[in-house]
DNA sequence: GCCCGCCACTTGCAAAAAACAAGTGACCTT
DNA sequence: AAGGTCACTTGTTTTTTGCAAGTGGCGGGC
């Protein structure tokens, strides 16, 4: 992005720049795979990110043009979060992210196909 | 892992609790395919991680068992570290952030099997 | 034996970020 | 007019980070 200074010419430590926390890539989860697209839908998600965070969270990912913020009515006004196309190309991240958790720590799998999570042993 | 509590059974959740900040996949990126394995080493990468920082992730690394931690030499007493098989199959994690950055914020790409970065336009 | 240096950290402290709880304001329903 | 919903913001405490400096084991040179 233009103006912006990283702190290395390296893709990885670019990217965690921005996604490079406990949060941000959750946030992403939701708005890829289960259909939360609003603030109040996103803050119920199951790990239970605090608002604050969420909000800041998700002005970082606009600034970064991960995602869109509309108003999907007036009166009154509501807003949706989308991911744009930039931000849809996470998925292959998140998916090798899923999969490692799942073999390493026992986590569960989504399917995107199918839209269903497999539960593991652990 | 036994006894550790996980905020959520996500896979994403779970493997963000492990590598979700901005320095632990950078010293992995180091292990993995930059030959250094010694603290020094890795204190002295691209983007100059605080020694009590590089300290506590590697802790955190051998405690989940994606690193292990060896005297090579004593006399002086001399540690490496080398990534375990569960650390060596981040690799794929890795490629996709990489690839991911490289699209998107123009950094540089890694190729593994030449060991060669490829630098991009920004 | 004594000083110097290297390596692998540890410690102390200030600054930043995260967590938690509560509050705000626009608008709508009753 | 009172109460509710949504989308945040604000205030405060706790935790983490960043930075600089210090520590301790060991070896080598003099």
């Amino acid at each position: 992005m233009a103006g912006h200074d990283f702190r290395s010419g390296c893709s990885i430590a670019r990217t965690l720049e921005i996604v490079g926390d406990k949060w941000t890539l959750l946030i992403v989860r939701d708005l890829m795979w289960h259909g939360k697209q609003t603030f109040q839908a996103l803050e119920e998600s199951a790990e239970g990110v605090p608002t604050n965070i969420l909000s800041e969270r998700l002005k970082r990912l606009v600034k970064w043009r991960l995602v869109r913020r509309e108003a999907y009515q007036k009166h009154p006004v509501r807003y949706a979060y989308h991911l744009t196309e930039a931000g849809k190309s996470l998925e292959p991240v998140l998916l090798q992210i899923m999969n490692w958790g799942h073999e390493h720590l026992g986590g569960g799998r989504y399917d995107p196909t199918t839209g269903k999570t497999l539960k593991a042993a652990r």
